[in-house]
DNA sequence: CCTCAAACTAGCTAAACAGTCAACTATCAA
DNA sequence: TTGATAGTTGACTGTTTAGCTAGTTTGAGG
């Protein structure tokens, strides 16, 4: 009953693209209302803030794009070594490809509105946390199964988890701020020296040039 | 002649201070005004806009504060791999006792502006980069004694800076994220793995417990 | 103890901003 | 067909903001 509407999705996407673009700070409500071509009206129908917004947009990007992402790369079928590395590959060809379509680096929209936001917006940083913890569970179970194979040295595959995610979101991080894909390059290389996979074990693509 | 002022000095603190806790974009010129106590046709006295003083403020930081601490850890009188686990469990235990005293994980604030504007303000991205490179040629130089020395395993220099500032600044931000200095305790064991020293090398004090 | 340039101030403008609301409209389901 | 309901709209409020300026105060150097 009563008439549909796909505003909701339009905002959630304006949101995310343009705190990615710019910042969480740097945009504001009519901005988002602009690029979604919806009237601000309708925005408060919708959500009580851009807080409110922001929290609805991250959680879709997770459902949509990052979750069936991180399934397929870190599926069990895959032996973990390749998960990691690939996926540690991954993150740089993604990022290179588009730099080379849209010129810039824009990073990781987590972290950067997570950073950003940490010490204000309660509700935001709890869902910033949340996605941030999903994902390390990703990288700590591939660890765990790596470390039962024998593939890499023996570790706390909780703290490996943590420095990887510490590795990678400062890898990613720092090619935004230097709008350059480089600091990524070397990802698979790094997170191998990090995890100490045993000698022999699978080099990722990247490392070889 | 005429009278003098440390009305500039107090906008750089303030400025520094706010945006720290909060935000580049979350600080109003109004706010910074506020809190170095000093009338807003004072600040366009000394500045022409939020991006110039934040520009000041952050060389001035990297002048009094960085700097100083910078040349006494990485003195060349200090063997190179102590100069580095030093270092890195100095991070820890700066943020710990700044959480302890604040109750607060405020992280590195040319980063975290860093990553906000990295896409608006070009002058304030600019110094950003800057200190970034001043600080990751202290871990440089201290990595290519390391290899000459012989105590880690020979690589690129300047790559593996980059690597241990990714791990470095990643790690700071998740901590900010977390608002928990755990992501810094293991600082020390995951630079010792990143950086792959020797058998045998210095172990960083935060690894033991 | 002047002088004058450096530093300061109160108060203004115009724009951007968040947030509200009553009236309107499309759509579904009965 | 129609009534209940979900969604839309533009016009409005008050606040915060950046940026400016004309005039005032201060103190170092002569």
């Amino acid at each position: 009953m009563g008439r549909t509407s796909d505003a909701n999705e339009r905002l959630m996407d304006a949101a995310l693209d343009l705190m990615w673009e710019e910042s969480y700070g740097a945009v504001s409500i009519d901005d988002i209302c602009k690029r979604a071509e919806v009237k601000k009206g309708s925005f408060y129908y919708f959500f009580a803030s851009k807080a409110e917004l922001a929290v609805a947009a991250l959680e879709k990007m997770w459902r949509n794009d990052w979750k069936p992402s991180l399934d397929a790369r870190f599926s069990s079928s895959v032996p973990p070594l390749e998960r990691l590395t690939g996926y540690l590959d991954g993150i740089y060809t993604k990022h290179l490809e588009n730099f080379k379509k849209k010129g810039k680096v824009l990073g990781c929209p987590v972290c950067s509105v997570g950073s950003e936001i940490s010490t204000q917006e309660v509700d935001v940083n709890g869902k910033v946390r949340e996605i941030m913890s999903r994902k390390r569970r990703y990288y700590e179970s591939a660890i765990r199964d790596a470390v039962a194979e024998g593939a890499i040295e023996p570790c706390d595959p909780t703290e490996k988890a943590m420095a990887l995610l510490c590795l990678i979101e400062g890898a990613i991080s720092q090619a935004r701020i230097m709008n350059d894909p480089e600091p990524l390059r070397n990802l698979g290389t790094a997170g191998h020296d990090l995890l100490r996979m045993k000698p022999g074990a699978a080099v990722s693509a990247a490392a070889a040039h």
